[in-house]
DNA sequence: TTTGGTGTGGTCTGGA
DNA sequence: TCCAGACCACACC
């Protein structure tokens, strides 16, 4: 028979005779689950052997037993390695978990053999790379049926955009804590098909539709189990599940005795280490937890500062959690009054898991096809790893051997190594600018791997001609020009193709599945391609090359200057730039004086510009300012702020947009911006000051304004200097706070003790008497309001003590 | 074993 | 007591 399948999950069984079966959970085009199982497949890595001793080599290893795994089958390949042709010896074995020490046996028992290479790559990757297979894609099965039970002769791949209706679940759990204990005692479970249940431990009385009661934990925790065996969902998904509610189930089911077998065909889930991070797999099912997506890939990218559900369901959906305090759910769970108020709030946080879904799934399919990575996977990695995935299965297409990764000798030198020459920033030209123009380099680092070839395989080549046509501004490098190197081709495909998609997008109804999936398509596109240049300089990489990322700096330092020289050419003011933006004025012109001047110059640097190189006009800009570094008087970068012609403020690295000032210091902030920038009226912006100063005094405030958000970024015990977050973090410790590296510190300044840190205190048992007002007027209002109006000639005594008006016509132009 | 370098600014620390 | 440098967090691109 045949069958057109589209893959979900994929892992492998071990038979008696220990050989892998490959085992492969799909849904066809009606919504029919399917497994496939093939048995075609081997696992196997790669030997370098001296050449002259191949064959006796070969000898002494076949036919033999090695670390208990039987060698199926020794080929010679001819590879690429880094450039250079590579005699290969391709050794494939019977077991895939034997590979790590058959490998081992045979690098540290040979003498002959000078690296062994591709041994730590997933079985389930190597099916799926060796055979062009993208997870997340379709496939077509000709084999066996029987039971929905496949088993496969022969499978292809199927190119096809669609994506078959899958069965999403949401799960969360809330907690009881009494006497130190805590209890699971809410579970609830939101499917996209209209299925909505909540598991509850007995609260009181109450009574609402689709929940059941239990009278313990164990009879919940069974009834769970039963549910989503029953259920059958494609996805389960929930948000830190890999972090709170799966460890809290796992160790509750131990408790109890109860077998957590809610894989399919009855598979129980599996503890799964990554790096130091546990995770959980459900056999058959694909597990996400929504959460680490967020933290690994997209938090750079978001304006939220603090990555719990609410926050970044605001963000991408417009709408939070239901209102309720970890203090006000215990009392309720305590007193069993108005318990239903919970399960509205457990239950609305899987609706949010799932609309957010909506959202990330299209996007995790994406990278998915893009990095032949599982979900599972995709959901989980980072960039690095999912740049390397990427590329690792490219270098099978192209015939390549993949390089190692570092082991911890090789890290320690690339760690030694000093770091390299980064991006130019301009200094920028303080006080307040009227009519700016802003211009950046469209994806300037990846298009200067491409341009210039950047590629550890085309590094310093012999060629006299590259030498001298490619060569890297400020370094002795050089790169090959004859040649493609392996980096640019593929992210050169990455850039193409999310060019093609874009192009695509600008005719299709933007509320259309097609125009959401093709959407999330090239933002994965483009995610990988931003994070290439990181790659190469990343020392845990397997391409890594540190001349390559210095090189890439080292152009972009070319071309910004280039251009800021070609400005100054047309009688633009250089205002300021940061790696691939300039911003430009000319207080003598208008603004469509400025706007031509600007088109011209633009159109003279795309004519010189080569390869994928081109300068954008980002923007046109009322007004902006710019400020002077603390206590000196040269100009500060990395802080601005631009007023947009739909009257919009971009602010960039003011107190403003950061987590560790408080809320009434970093709003009182973006008000005085708002009022100099939009009102232009600087008495207007001191008496607002003044007036946030008095209200403070007053105790006019709520304790979450004053309260300063900051990560313990290592292990308590690691720190060198006890800053107030570490001292707020030990107090609320000793008081039963569950804190640990990687936490986010909520803490207020009291009156209580001599230095900052002592007074610092954890905001849960801090009260609005206890804080010390001196300190948020000078600490915290003053610094971040004078930050912007000091470059107007305000001091302190202006806003503490001046009643005079000052006069400021000399700044503005009317 | 959590892509890179550049940059600002607060607080602490220890020696003058 | 003062101050420079170290430490630390977080932003920008």
């Amino acid at each position: 028979m045949e069958k057109l399948v589209f893959i979900l999950d994929i892992d492998y069984l071990i038979t008696k005779d220990e050989k892998p079966v490959i085992r492969i959970f799909c849904k066809d085009e009606n919504g029919e689950s399917y497994t496939v199982y093939y048995k075609n497949f081997l696992p196997y890595f790669y030997v370098y052997v001296e050449e002259e001793k191949i064959p006796s080599f070969i000898e002494k290893i076949k036919e033999t037993k090695i670390a208990g795994a039987k060698i199926e089958e020794i080929e010679i390949q001819k590879k690429e390695f880094l450039g250079k042709e590579l005699k290969v010896l391709k050794i494939v074995i019977n077991n895939p978990k034997k590979v790590p020490k058959v490998r081992k046996y045979i690098k540290d028992n040979f003498e002959e053999v000078i690296e062994t290479f591709e041994y730590d790559i997933p079985f389930y990757r190597r099916f799926l790379i060796d055979n062009d297979i993208s997870p997340s894609s379709w496939i077509k099965v000709v084999g066996i049926e029987k039971d929905k039970k496949i088993l496969a002769t022969r499978i292809e791949k199927i190119e096809l955009q669609k994506i078959p209706k899958m069965k999403i679940y949401a799960f969360d759990i809330e907690v009881f804590e009494e006497k130190n204990s805590q209890k699971i005692a809410l579970i609830s479970i939101v499917g996209n098909d209209g299925f909505k249940k909540t598991l509850s431990l007995e609260f009181g009385s109450f009574k609402i539709e689709n929940c059941e009661v239990f009278k313990t934990e164990k009879e919940l925790i069974k009834k769970f189990v039963d549910i989503v065996k029953e259920r059958d969902p494609d996805i389960l998904a929930g948000y830190n599940t890999d972090g709170f509610d799966f460890p809290l189930l796992k160790e509750k089911a131990e408790k109890y005795g109860i077998e957590l077998n809610i894989g399919k065909e009855n598979s129980k889930i599996k503890t799964v280490k990554r790096g130091w991070i546990k995770t959980f797999k459900i056999p058959g099912r694909v597990y996400l937890d929504i959460y680490v997506y967020v933290d690994h890939i997209l938090s750079p990218t978001i304006k939220t500062e603090v990555l719990t559900l609410d926050a970044v369901a605001k963000e991408f959906l417009g709408y939070g959690k239901k209102e309720m305090s970890f203090e006000e759910m215990q009392k309720i769970f305590k007193e069993g009054k108005n318990v239903e108020k919970i399960i509205e709030y457990n239950v609305w946080d899987c609706e949010l898991v799932l609309k957010l879904l909506e959202i990330f799934l299209p996007q995790l399919i994406s990278l998915s096809k893009i990095t032949y990575l599982s979900l599972f996977d995709v959901c989980r990695n980072t960039y690095s790893q999912l740049v390397e995935a990427y590329l690792l299965k490219n270098a099978f297409k192209d015939n390549q051997i993949a390089p190692n990764k570092p082991k911890h000798e090789e890290l320690q030198i690339r760690r030694l190594k000093t770091p390299y020459k980064g991006a130019f920033v301009f200094e920028p030209k303080t006080g307040i600018h009227e009519n700016i123009i802003v211009f950046d380099f469209r994806s300037l680092y990846p298009s200067i791997i491409v341009t210039h070839n950047i590629s550890i395989d085309t590094f310093n080549c012999e060629h006299q001609k590259c030498k001298e046509e490619n060569k890297v501004p400020e370094l002795n490098y050089h790169f090959c020009t004859f040649k493609k190197g392996f980096i640019p081709k593929h992210l050169e495909f990455l850039i193409e193709e999310r060019a093609k998609i874009k192009k695509i997008l600008k005719n299709i109804d933007k509320n259309s599945e097609e125009y959401k999936l093709l959407d999330s398509f090239q933002y994965s596109l483009k995610i990988l391609a931003n994070a290439t240049y990181g790659y190469l300089g990343y020392i845990g990489a397997r391409w890594y090359k540190r001349e390559c990322a210095e090189s890439v700096t080292a152009f972009e330092r070319f071309y910004i200057k280039n251009i800021s020289e070609m400005a100054k050419k047309f009688n633009l003011e250089i205002i300021y730039g940061d790696t691939d933006s300039l911003m430009v004025s000319n207080k003598n012109l208008t603004r469509e004086q400025l706007i031509e001047i600007a088109n011209n110059f633009l159109n003279l640097v795309n004519n010189s510009l080569k390869g994928k190189m081109e300068l954008e006009y980002r923007g046109f800009y009322i007004r902006g300012i710019f400020v002077k570094r603390r206590e000196k008087e040269i100009g500060a970068k990395k802080r601005y702020a631009l007023l947009s012609e739909s009257n919009e403020l971009e602010i960039r690295g003011f107190e403003t947009v950061r987590r560790d000032w408080c809320k009434l210091a970093k709003n009182i902030q973006r008000n005085v911006l708002e009022i100099i920038l939009k009102e232009n009226d600087v008495n207007k912006a001191i008496d607002y000051v003044r007036n946030e100063i008095n209200k403070l005094k007053n105790y006019d405030f709520k304790l979450e304004d004053v309260t300063i958000y900051e990560q313990l970024t290592k292990d308590i015990s690691e720190y060198k200097q006890i800053s107030p977050h570490v001292i707020a973090a030990k107090k609320a410790i000793q008081r039963g706070i569950n804190l640990s590296k990687g936490s986010i510190i909520p803490f207020v300044i009291t009156k209580y003790g001599s230095s900052i840190s002592e007074k610092a205190e954890y905001v849960l048992f801090a009260k609005k008497e206890d804080i010390d007002i001196d300190y948020y007027i000078n600490n915290q209002i003053l610094p971040a309001a004078l930050r912007v109006l000091s470059i107007l000639n305000i001091s302190e005594t202006d806003i503490l003590k001046g009643t005079k008006q000052k006069s400021l016509h000399q700044f503005f132009k009317f």
